[in-house]
DNA sequence: ATGAAAGCGCTAACAT
DNA sequence: ATGTTAGCGCTTTCAT
């Protein structure tokens, strides 16, 4: 099933030439003075038109050059107007993985908001890791991007350290802010108070916490409202399990918290992706949710719905987020505040609400 | 909770200015010939130390330039570098949708094996449609990218009319190769084929087949294999649902099977979003997996293998698939071949094997 | 309304 | 081993 081919058909057409700028060798890309001498006019007349400015052209003018354009095949070169311009119109996005939904999620948010003022995206995974997270910044300022939208969930990186060089940056995901720096998140105090609230409401006693190794800033939020939200209930401290951001983790933490001595009667897992992973470890000890322990978990991505029972979740405005995150990175200079949303606590069967 | 602040530290240090090439206002960015003054070199000298080449450097005088490089703080522009080398060591890539897990797998592993050859990846999301996968692709080639990646999977774009204007391109997830272009896929026909045998082995004689819309290039081969297996078999075709790539359409897809009169014993799911809402249409109806339904599904990404019960899956082989495409993107013109790979049937219980 | 030309920061040929 | 310089394609000021 393997054969040899040419590359690709538009290879072979008389446009076909590399577009990008040729060192010295290979052919030349059409440029705009190209289609400034086949039009008859002067290569800032054709970059008017391309641009529609700073200055009028002629709409016979403009008809010619518009025709020079498509009949050359013409295709400005982004490198060069980036040179000239200073601005790439490229964010750079650090996400902790991608693979966890809540980032997919917010990095598609993130890329349509984006799209929307003219800007693409570059996105790159730290993995958790301090270093990986680094190294992208690095990459991503070396590569003139216009502003940089940093989600270090999983790392507290030495934020004053980065190299940042003017490069505006937001920081997304971490509630409190961080000291110089504009960052969008949620509440994720309000948001674990609320859930463990609405799970003692249920009527347990013994809510128990699943949580990740807890070095980003948001980690400690969600203890701390799990906390609280029991204290002022007047019940003793629940249980613990701190395992990875991940499905595995969420099993392992499962397998922990219901191996032993006294098991919870209800959980508060901090996100999503470790749910998935404690759901399957109850349903292979037998245990029914929410009959014999309730769930409620953080972020509220679209795979929540789809576990059985449906999770209820503390739902992460990740939409919102994106949209606030693209305004203020690309705002003018000095007219930044920090922003923190409410998430929404969605009902659905997992807490043993009625839902289904 | 909102308060303002500056933007953030960085900006307000010597090296501060914005980098980006610096239109008319702002200040200067530190260049090469900066680097070259304060170290008492010409700017020869400073590229070729950055660089590594392609002249020798004296020990000291590359010493003195390092240093300078650090007390200035300089930072290559790679606008300019682009401009003048014709490579924005940039690839693109065009996924229908970030948000399914498989796709997701794909892009990290893409953009690792990218990262591996010092280039970046610049990710779109095509959402299914023709005309958004065209306006990326167009969007991409614009800002020079070195090659593209194109995994027309949700929609067959009038991939010969595309203007890639001799951007090397390699399509992903397509079985059969489209003439013209290179392809790295996986043999839909083959795994599909397998499963469902492997369900018929369970001694099931009636198989469902789930599957999208079928507008892609693999799509009809997964229906194949399924109809292909269950004729090889002497038994009669089995019902089909077509119902959105998606998990809600797992969900409908389930409810139709299962809603009426004479319902499949065994489903053979074309994608694991689907089979996740097909797995929870089946909750609902109160049937048991696999004592009353039995489940095969295409993809076999990490979420898989949470579910309850853990889905037996024919797994793309998508690292593999990823480093193969990259090699290809990249690769010098002309020896360029198409690649299947055969996917692996993973057993776990959803099909009925005893697997845990 | 349009033209001429400078120059963004970099690389590499061609000097020395 | 190092210096000088042309020029990548574009935008925009300054002319006309």
């Amino acid at each position: 099933m393997t054969r040899l081919r040419n590359f690709h058909g538009p290879r072979h057409t008389p446009q076909a030439e590399r577009t990008a700028g040729m060192g010295p060798s290979g052919s030349r890309q059409i440029t705009r003075s190209d289609v400034a001498r086949y039009a008859g006019v002067s290569s800032a007349v054709v970059s008017y038109v391309v641009n529609g400015g700073p200055r009028p052209v002629a709409p016979a003018t403009a008809a010619r050059v518009l025709d020079a354009i498509r009949v050359l095949g013409y295709r400005p070169n982004a490198s060069a107007r980036a040179l000239r311009t200073g601005s790439t119109k490229l964010l750079g996005l650090v996400v902790p993985e991608i693979g966890n939904p809540l980032f997919a999620e917010l990095a598609l948010a993130i890329e349509s908001a984006a799209a929307g003022r003219g800007h693409a995206v570059l996105l790159t995974n730290s993995e958790g890791d301090v270093d990986t997270e680094r190294r992208h910044v690095l990459n991503l300022t070396a590569r003139q991007i216009d502003g940089l939208l940093l989600t270090p969930a999983m790392s507290r990186p030495d934020l004053a350290n980065l190299p940042l060089t003017g490069v505006p940056t937001v920081l997304l995901g971490t509630f409190e802010g961080v000291p110089g720096f504009v960052s969008v998140g949620v509440d994720a105090f309000a948001g674990a108070y609320d859930a463990v609230t609405h799970l003692i409401g249920h009527g347990h006693r013994r809510v128990a916490l699943v949580i990740g190794g807890g070095r980003a800033p948001g980690d400690e939020l969600r203890e701390r409202g799990w906390l609280q939200a029991t204290r002022d209930a007047g019940l003793p401290d629940g249980p613990i399990a701190r395992e990875p951001w991940s499905r595995a983790g969420g099993l392992d933490a499962a397998r922990r918290l219901f191996g032993g001595g006294s098991p919870p009667s209800a959980v508060f897992v901090s996100s999503d992706l470790q749910a998935i992973g404690v759901l399957r470890g109850l349903h292979e000890r037998g245990l029914r949710v929410p009959a014999d322990v309730a769930i409620v978990s953080f972020d509220g991505t679209e795979e929540s719905e789809y576990t059985w029972p449906p999770l209820t979740v503390v739902r992460q405005p990740v939409r919102t987020m994106a949209a606030d995150a693209i305004t203020r990175v690309l705002a003018p200079d000095g007219e930044y505040e920090n922003v923190t949303h409410q998430p929404e606590l969605i009902l659905r069967a997992s807490c043993g609400c009625g839902a289904r």
